[in-house]
DNA sequence: GATGAATGAGGGTTCATTCAT
DNA sequence: AATGAATGAACCCTCATTCAT
């Protein structure tokens, strides 16, 4: 099942990409419609198909092709060898947001993907879900260097509240944005912000050796 | 504008409120089908456009329903004179799971609608949102004593640590309990990990003055 | 087929009646909706098919009703003995205008009912449009004085030319009203103009004797 | 916002056309059904919105096609150098008969469409109004040669007399000929008829000069 | 490859009418 | 007599998909 639509030259591709992304970002799988595509994308209704053969086709392909850019990226521009795990995290979280920065359409798209439930795509996405970067969060943490923590604690149960913390923070100062329609971001007082919640964690759960490490980073 | 609904007996409005919210969960807004819904509660078309005027009613009806009902045996159940952050929170997690358990079809649809971005629903969810537990969130901790957390700390990005761990944990608990179509959870694993985490918390942000609350609660 | 209906005492079925004939007038049979009519009588759906069996029932009594009302107060009003066309026709201009200031709403259906072409109803209606002013019009002109008309006319061509010029100006006097939305007509004026019509066609049908009668009138 | 319909051939525009116009006509706009076109015009449900985007465009296009056609095919062969009242008038209600017999059932639509008062349609159609020949009427008569006018009467209300016994006669002929179902007119006898009525007016208004134009043209 | 006309099932909604109460 | 819940066909319109060109 080899889709005509990778026989295309990238440059030609390009238009109908955006314009699918746009529309199932907007919409939705089930209202998204295929004729706002074709007009967007500059191409025939017949042409659509004739590259993907359906609708469902059309999106998982978007959804895939999101995803494993994401997840490439990712990969290539992390440094899996800082075992710090404040630093990693940190890493972690500002890679996140310069990949959606970098590639904003498809980030919404992908988010709108991820929370997608018409009955016809589900299955599919879930079956997909599991080689995407979100599911393979814990894997990213399996060699971090453990030494410095308190030795009360869990290390998995610290690592995880780590997580959460971020994804909250996340949440929250995504959540701001949108509300006040800022578009110009201070990435400076986010950053600042993000720092001292780490702070937090670092000095709660590891024993203090005096570095301070991240501060001084 | 009173709905005729309201009139109707409970047993006769229940299949109706089943249907509809089990379709509405499922596909989304745009995406459910009045046709299916009528199918469903076993009634024609026309009572359900007589019942309720518009499919947008309809949905509207549905959310201020399920609302109402989280929101007043949530408030009614939780006990406010607790003082302590990490009994509170434990409370109302707890709590929350209950919910879910007790009423888990109107919590799948409320669940879908908070996420609903359907335009022509948008606005007056987010109208309403505003009297949704959800977002009185933050008052819920207004009047928790502070008096036993570590001075080093700034209190309200400890309260969001804590929050933000717990909604971790049930997302991820919820999560497992999908995938494994677990229909008969073990509350009692749940709780007990539950606290592990909750000691945590406490044990890094909390002077240790030799209670150690939560355990021995 | 008796109608229930009119074993109503008169001030019940006055607000049907009222009701419906605004209904009608206003959106024409097909698109007129019972639900509206009931509303508006203040009665239950029930009891209109009650009274009614049918709309269709409902429409053509309604037709009857107004078109019985307006054929005898304009026979038991119009003087017959007044044998002048110019006189006899003035008189019947004026009576058709007080009868529709006297019952709007009638006139309004009426006027709608005759333009109707849903074909639910057409075919009865042009059956029963015999029975109607309109189209008796022509006798009411045969017992009039013709001993003044110049020679060189027929008759009942000039007694047509009399009608239409009446029904010209009546139709191009109602349509200035509403184009300018005038809701405080004045007959004075109208009148007036109305003469000026009739007294130029009496001079250039009539033998000059003289009398001038319509002025001196 | 180019109709697609125009681009189809004139033998694939003819059924569809006929079959609006004849629905549209026999039961006005809100009561006309496109399911009963599609089904007369022998095409899909889905085809009919692909040409016109919705019912209103589909009765609007009706209504500016058959208006432009009366309009242009009237002013191309009315001879506007004929300046007496009654040549002129005679040619106008000749003309007119010509073009309803000529395209019936576009005459059938447009008369239909001007009586329309469906509110969806009525700006619309208002709007348009203006450009058509009935509104046109008044200036048809603007630079007719009145020197021959018997000086008692008012120019005006004379061409109205005029223009109103032209109408009357042209209604009551079409109600004739419509009520005994005549498909074969005989045109000699209307002719016959329509110029008695005018050498009347013309006697009775103008200036005996022993022309008799009327009967030697 | 590329087009867009053509399909027909399904969408939400309205409606006159019936009937148990 | 009087109610209004209940019906289901019909309404206009949208849609992904097909196919002749």
């Amino acid at each position: 099942m080899t889709l005509k639509f990778l026989d295309l030259n990238p440059q030609k591709q390009k238009p109908i990409l955006d314009a699918a992304m746009k529309e199932f970002a907007q919409k939705g799988y089930k209202n998204a419609s295929t004729n706002e595509i074709v007009k967007a994308a500059g191409i025939s209704k017949g042409l659509l198909f004739h590259y993907f053969n359906a609708k469902k086709d059309l999106f998982m392909y978007l959804y895939n092709y999101t995803s494993e850019i994401f997840t490439k990226e990712f990969f290539e521009t992390i440094d899996l060898s800082e075992k710090d795990l404040f630093k990693r995290i940190r890493q972690m979280a500002w890679l996140k947001i310069e990949l959606i920065n970098k590639h904003p359409e498809l980030y919404n798209f992908l988010y709108a993907a991820i929370l997608e439930d018409a009955p016809e795509v589900k299955n599919d996405l879930e079956a997909n879900n599991k080689h995407l970067l979100a599911n393979n969060y814990a894997k990213l943490f399996k060699d971090i260097d453990v030494t410095n923590f308190k030795e009360d604690f869990e290390v998995n149960k610290v690592i995880n509240i780590v997580i959460w913390t971020i994804e909250g923070f996340s949440a929250q100062t995504l959540a701001k944005i949108k509300s006040q329609q800022l578009n110009d971001v201070s990435y400076e007082e986010i950053s600042q912000e993000l720092d001292v919640y780490l702070k937090f964690l670092e000095m709660a759960f590891c024993k203090d050796d005096g570095t301070d490490s991240l501060l001084k980073q």
